[in-house]
DNA sequence: CTCACCGCTGAACATCTGTACAGTCCTCGG
DNA sequence: CCGAGGACTGTACAGATGTTCAGCGGTGAG
């Protein structure tokens, strides 16, 4: 049972295709193109285009997942947290550039495995900020739910309004070793200290 | 010539449809339905569906802008600034909900006018935030690129992820009163002097 | 060997999409 | 009154989309 092999073409050409076009704009026909294999074989497998994209979320979650385990070691002090999660993210994104495209596509389009995502992210995000604010870390007059979601916009904007981006702002792609350093350094200032004086 | 009746009650149904169900997914039909229309008078008054989102875009854009007016009295201390731009962004998206929902679909599906919207908020952004350096207001080693767009994303982003927030982390519309309130009073929070010690 | 199984395909299908076209109704300038 | 023009419609069409289905070929268990 050599199963895997057409299978994982196709999760893997749709990540990408989903990424970089969009999943509802994407059809069957093309994935299958770009997998090599036939539209048929799609359904075959997944039971639908569906079914393709729950297992493209599937696919695109555990990947990320797995490359961004859990680092930290409690007791260092928060802008160290928040630097290492920063440096994390950074190294994340370089490493799994489709999965993350996917993603932030999948997170405006609203797949189910998105919404997983979001909840995941925002529980995480909200359990490490409720944990700061024992420490006496946050700013004590702080909305700790909005403050999760800001979080949450300042890492997952870029990548929903990528095309955007690169098309407007940026002079080079987002997932760009450079760009994204300097993305996360003001990320990072601007969580510790705010803009303005 | 009472032109204008039909093609506004299209222009009008469009922006709904397209905010709720997304640009892409909505089919003239649909439009057209709503609008209490046939298909075919929709390619008559707007050369099709390129068209029409072309023009659902610019009646977007202005009546956006002609809500979006500058305020902006010269001398203020930069909180009050940031307090008045806040005020002003919130006063706009409850009073023009609709519009709001269709920009921030258009800004993640890349119609061209959600492009010029991006240029706009991202030169203005840029040219506050200049001003307010020139005025020592800026946290001098600030990225000015990014800043600006951390002011974006914190705007927008709600709105392009609204369906997720609203199914999973908000307890009611994101356009309501009260949750736009603490949403941007979080935002001036965070702009001003960050989230953590 | 053989037979069931499974990955895989080509062709076909119904449906939905955007669009074209011919024609109807109404209004307004002459 | 009349003719032109434009708002508006019903119908039809070509293409794309997701999906179905009968069948091919190779592989492994009996």
């Amino acid at each position: 049972m050599r199963s895997a092999e057409g299978r994982d073409s196709i999760v893997e050409a749709a990540l990408r295709a989903f990424g970089e076009r969009g999943i509802e704009a994407t059809s069957l026909r093309e994935v299958a193109k770009a997998a090599g294999v036939s539209p048929a074989l799609v359904v075959h497998h997944f039971g639908g285009k569906e079914g393709l994209v729950a297992a493209v979320d599937e696919a695109a979650l555990e990947e990320f997942g797995a490359a961004y385990e859990d680092e930290t070691r409690e007791g260092d002090d928060p802008t160290d947290l928040l630097r290492r999660r920063s440096a994390q993210t950074v190294r994340v994104m370089q490493e799994h550039p489709a999965a993350c495209a996917y993603l932030g596509r999948a997170l405006v389009e609203g797949t189910e495995g998105s919404a997983r995502l979001f909840r995941l992210m925002i529980e995480g995000g909200r359990a490490e900020i409720d944990a700061l604010a024992e420490r006496g870390a946050l700013r004590e007059d702080a909305d700790r739910l909005w403050a999760t979601l800001q979080h949450f916009f300042l890492i997952w904007a870029p990548l929903s309004f990528m095309p955007l981006l690169e098309g407007e702002a940026l002079d080079g792609p987002l997932l760009d070793e450079k760009i994204l350093n300097r993305w996360a350094d003001a990320n990072v200032d601007l969580l510790r200290g705010g803009l303005y004086r």
